[in-house]
Formats: C-alpha cells, structure tokens, sequence
DNA sequence: GAGTGGTCTAGACCACAGC
DNA sequence: CTGTGGTCTAGACCACTCG
C-alpha cells in the first residue's frame, strides 16, 4: 500500500486500518468478494497491501462488527450472507408475546412494474420516470396472517424481477436479491407508526377495519449507501410486538 | 494480575483483555468508577495490573464500543454519563417527520409510591410485597402533548423519591437517577405495540378515544443486568415515527 | 514539556479446522 | 501437519490537551 508518505503530517490523512477497510467495502461493493466468498487470509492481505498483520485484523474487526465479514477461527474471513439467523436476529424484529421470534411464511397477492410515484423516488433516489417494481404480500405467523406489506424496488437493478411467477419469490428476499441479483443488504432504517387498519388491511388480516396497526416504513441499504428497497408492513401486533434494544 | 497460570490449558480460561474488562465492570458496577469519573491512564492500569497497554487498550475498546466509557484523546478515558446528547440518540427515538429529534417537556401528572403488581415484579425482578415508586407524566414534543407515561421504579433502590416534589423531577431522569441515586441506566429493551387510545390518554394527549397510539414499553437495565425501570410510554405519531436502524 | 490516547509494527504462542 | 484466526507483548512514533 502505498502509505500516503508522511502518513500523519499529510492534510487530508486517513489511518492505515481505515484506507484498508475502505479497499475492502471497494471490493465488496465492486462484488469482486461476493456473498459467502472466503477472503484471503490476514498474513495474505498484509503482504499484499504492504501493511502488517495488526492493521489488516483492525479492519477486518470493523467489517466484522459491521456484520459485513465473519470470522470462523481456523477457516478464515469470509463476506456475510443473509442467511435464516440474520434475517431473524436482525432483521426480523417482530416477536410473538411469549417471547419467540418466528420466520413468517408470506403469499404473494401480486407482483409488477410500474411508473414510480414521488414517494417511491424520494425514498429510492430515483429519477423522474425511474419504473419500479412492486410487491404485495401478505405474511404469516403461527399460521396467522398478521403483515400486509408492499414492496418498491428500483427496476432497473432488479431487472426481470417482474416476469418470475409470484409463487416463486421465497420467503427471506434479502438471500434472493444476493444470488439473483448480486445486490447485498447491508443495512436497514425503520420508522414506525400506529396507524389505522384500512378495508385493504382488514380484508388481507381477516380484522375489522379501525383496528390499530403498526406501521413499519423501511428502506433498506446497500453498499455505497444506495437504497435498495422501499417496503411499508402493517403488523397486527394484538398477539406480538416488535421487540428493539437501546445500546 | 494473576495470569491464572497456564492461561490457555486452564478449563475455565478468559482472554485476559476480558478479565480486565470484568474487573473494570465490578468496578462500575460498585461505583469505584462514578459517571464522569477519569480513569486511571492505560499505562497506569497496564501497570497496576500487570498486563500490557494493548490488553488494557482492547479491554477498553469494548467498553466503550458499549458506551460505558468514553475516551478523549490527549486527556483520558471517562466513565459515560447521560449528558442530553446521549438521551437523544440512544433513548429517545421518537423523531419528528421532518427528520428533527426534539428533546421533549415533561409534566408530571402523579408520584406515588405504591404495593407492586404482578407484573411489576415481574418486570423490576421484585419480591412478592415489593413496593415501587409509580411516576406519571405527559411530555410535549414542540408543546404538544405526544406522550402519556407511566414509569414504576423499585421502591428499595429509589428511596425517598416518592417525597421528591413532581416539579422538580427532571426532563431526563437517567442522569437524575445516576446523581442522586448512584444507579447508571446502561442498556434497555423495548417492545413496541399499536394500540388504541383509552379516555385517559384521551384526555392528556388531547384527542378522541380510540386513535392509534405507538405504545413502547421499555425496561431499562443497570450494570449486572438489574432491572432500574420499567416505564409504558404511550405516544401519538400523528406527527412523529420511532426511528431505528437495522445494523 | 509531560502526559494522554491513537496508530502501527514485528514477533511470539495458542486454539481451532481440515487434510 | 499446515494454515487459519485469537491473544498478548514491547516498543515506536504521532496527535491532542493542558499547564
């Protein structure tokens, strides 16, 4: 690596751990390391950037604790994957009362393309024309459904997305948009709100209209900061919530 | 530090950066270390303990990763304390829609001390005829009243606070709880609900019965994992959202 | 200038996985 | 056995803070 001379006194100077993680989150979001891919090893990576052992494991800690990487020790570093437990543990928060977090099974109701509305390009970072295409499905737990959830993905990076028969979108997107697609989601912001079931709502979750629902707005992230996803999920939280830690 | 001789054979062995971290809790946790204390340096400690600055430097790496600690270059590492800033961003989550985080007001409406129900003893971990301190409180967001609060708090630890005139309780009660009861809030598990508007929060919030209210119930934990407060905050987000972030 | 935390290095030994 | 990540050390130099 070329450490930049004088790497401190330099006025725009980067610690050596941080130029070698930003290197990596390159070649993550470049999918030169895709998904599941083993990376080379720590004494590896140091010779080749010309940097010791110490800084590489630096780095490596920050994608690590950035849920980007994950160690396995005597195998190696290998690139995050969406696998069940991630997608329970981290990006499932719904949890029945008694304290179990459960995989829901979801059904399609529909599935197209269409011209974006403003709200689907301010959240997505579209442009004015930009398609989108649109999912609507309705999930269960215990059998029971319990979220009504429409999805927005830009259309041009989920290109052909719209022609799959909708019995075939599996249940964990997130692991479908990594093979399929080679688009990781690496992040997620949620806004919540109680909201008001409409007759859609009440139809699709078998309640009467009026009853309190809890509105979950998330855009999902990936690499390089670009919006992924866009999806609202009404929850009837009668018999779960939404469970969160602070720190 | 007594290497715990033969420190990797040794059946029940702990990398010594978390010996020194445990250390260091106990330490927290009897209050050796009060909020905003300064630390012993990390040669000092690498010292006292005899191990070197890089275990001491990752023990508190981890430390402060949790927010316990914060460290400041060229002076030393402190212990965290609940300044306004950190109220904002890591126990307030309630955001306006424009995006802005607002520190609410707070009345208080009651302050009781009482005998604990069921499932305050199931929450605070108490012994069945435990008694707790019971706050009631609106808080205002831009003056309007958003929030309708009940907060029970065990009686033993808090003592005397029943006697505390309503007015003077603070806005921020972690870091009152911190100075005048030496009890630090370090972490706290939330559960989010919809629900709907009864006549009393009606009346406090100033809408109709039946609206939709967000209701987060929270749990906020002291070192040694020991219940400090259990508080049901019940919030109209007409205007406002819980904002969080997935990884 | 003295003391603090922040970065970086080189090298040692250990624990774990897999052939 | 070899190679991987995990821990620990000792020592260097830098950046920041304060008196």
């Amino acid at each position: 690596m070329e450490h930049s001379t004088k790497p401190f006194t330099s006025p725009n100077f980067r610690p050596l751990y941080l130029q070698v993680k930003d290197i990596i989150l390159q070649r993550l979001a470049k999918n030169e390391f895709k998904p599941g891919d083993l990376l080379p090893s720590e004494p590896r990576q140091a010779e080749m950037l010309g940097v010791s052992q110490g800084t590489i494991k630096k780095a490596l800690d920050e994608l690590v604790g950035q849920n980007l990487l994950v160690r396995h020790q005597g195998k190696g570093t290998y690139v995050a994957t969406h696998t069940v437990d991630r997608a329970l543990f981290h990006f499932l928060r719904l949890t029945n009362d008694n304290g179990h977090r459960l995989l829901p099974d979801s059904r399609v109701v529909s599935l197209s393309k269409n011209r974006s509305t403003i709200q689907e390009r301010d959240k997505l970072c579209l442009d004015k024309g930009g398609q989108v295409i649109r999912i609507t499905r309705i999930r269960m737990l215990d059998s029971d459904p319990v979220i009504h959830e429409c999805l927005s993905l830009p259309a041009n990076r989920f290109s052909g997305l719209e022609n799959h028969a909708p019995a075939e979108l599996p249940n964990t997107l997130y692991r479908y948009y990594e093979s399929l697609f080679h688009l990781a989601v690496i992040n997620a912001t949620e806004k919540l709100k109680a909201v008001v079931a409409d007759e859609n709502d009440a139809k699709h979750l078998g309640i009467e209209c009026g009853r309190p629902l809890l509105e979950i707005d998330r855009v999902a992230i990936g690499y390089e900061n670009i919006p992924l996803e866009w999806r609202v999920s009404r929850c009837n939280t009668a018999h779960y919530h939404y469970l969160t830690d602070l720190e």
